[in-house]
DNA sequence: GCCGATTTGGCAGTGACTGCCACTATGCTG
DNA sequence: CAGCATAGTGGCAGTCACTGCCAAATCGGC
């Protein structure tokens, strides 16, 4: 996603390329001093535009990095919307992102690699997981029908608690070396799950 | 808990009365234009004090409303810490709570009502059950013994999902003026939640 | 009634974010 | 190519959350 070429207006071009500074020199300086240590005025400065410009990209100083993390959630929300499964909505875009071309992913791996060492990003990233849940939430109550607005809540949350455990796990082990494959990670985790409802037939 | 009574020491008295005074105030300001729309010189003043005292009782304005919560995260952490068995735990929990005087549930509906409705307080409770759900899981890998950690924290953040999806389930159905039972409401989106994985099965 | 410890208020400062206004650059039009 | 509407930018002032620091008041024990 977010090309910075591939278009002819000139404006666009360099407002795509002034995102994407913004986006890098914040990147940098979490990654080197966190986010909680790291000014606006820093990433706006790293960047070469004011601390008013930044905020005309980025809403917050969080969001800055956040962008993978939304088109993501963007592109599970569109497999949702067509087949309403949602394991399997999860699943299909983990492998789509696997098999491409590799950038998405490796955007994902340092962002996510960011996520779980930083406490107020991690914070953040919670936040819009929750977002997406509602969005998701919207989509299985239209597509299934109403009813129990209950259960299409839980169901988002509870593939989100597997991915987002996933996804932290998946970039822990391959910042530690180990070559670890994200759709496997999300079944082991969704595995925790089923086990723990294997275990709790016996109560119900 | 918290008993504004039943000390002898006169300071620690005064210093509870305070701190359920501020409680109380922001209470009333975040139900009457929402937790954005108030300001902590707004509830210092409806309190009696000033700003500055009130950041020595709360480090933030959603933390004086959200007091009930935490010690409800204490009461399941609790169990968890005895029996680690998480559903088993949370169930405990609600059903003493239900069954106890009734002062913490009515404290609990109210501030689950609130939650419901702002999204600002939304946010932070959800950070709030994070925290939890890492206790939990510590709590959980001590006591089961190591291994896998993705486990631990699959498990406390799947029954959060189950657990924060029936307190708000349960604050509007008992806003709304039915009288739903809290443990109920639980077993229903656990319901839910193994349902999936009966689903989910097919595929593993 | 005095002393040490606790509590409080005020004030200045930082950092996130917004609204407003003036300035510049872009790209379209005649 | 000059001229103009529009988009983008920077600066500034303002609000709000939150912190550190210092002085005044209060409390509890002697």
């Amino acid at each position: 996603m977010v090309r910075v070429t591939d278009t002819t207006d000139l404006r666009e071009r360099r407002r795509l390329a002034t995102r994407a500074e913004i986006e890098a020199a914040a990147l940098d300086l979490f990654a080197e001093r966190g986010s909680e240590r790291t000014t606006v005025e820093d990433i706006a400065a790293a960047a070469g535009v004011s601390q008013r410009t930044f905020f005309r990209y980025f809403p917050t100083k969080e969001d800055a990095v956040l962008g993978i993390h939304r088109s993501f959630h963007r592109a599970i929300a569109d497999r949702i919307a067509t087949l309403p499964d949602v394991f399997a909505a999860v699943a299909g875009t983990l492998a789509a992102m696997s098999a491409g071309d590799g950038a998405p992913i490796h955007r994902l791996l340092r962002v996510r690699y960011l996520i779980a060492r930083d406490d107020n990003l991690r914070r953040v990233a919670l936040c819009l997981d929750a977002e997406f849940c509602r969005n998701g939430q919207d989509l299985i109550t239209a597509a299934l029908g109403g009813g129990t607005d209950l259960r299409a809540r839980v169901m988002m949350e509870t593939v989100s608690v597997a991915l987002r455990a996933a996804l932290d796990e998946w970039a822990m082990r391959r910042h530690a070396g180990e070559d670890a494959d994200l759709t496997a990670v999300f079944q082991q985790a969704c595995g925790f799950q089923l086990e723990m409802f294997e275990k709790l037939r016996g109560y119900a």
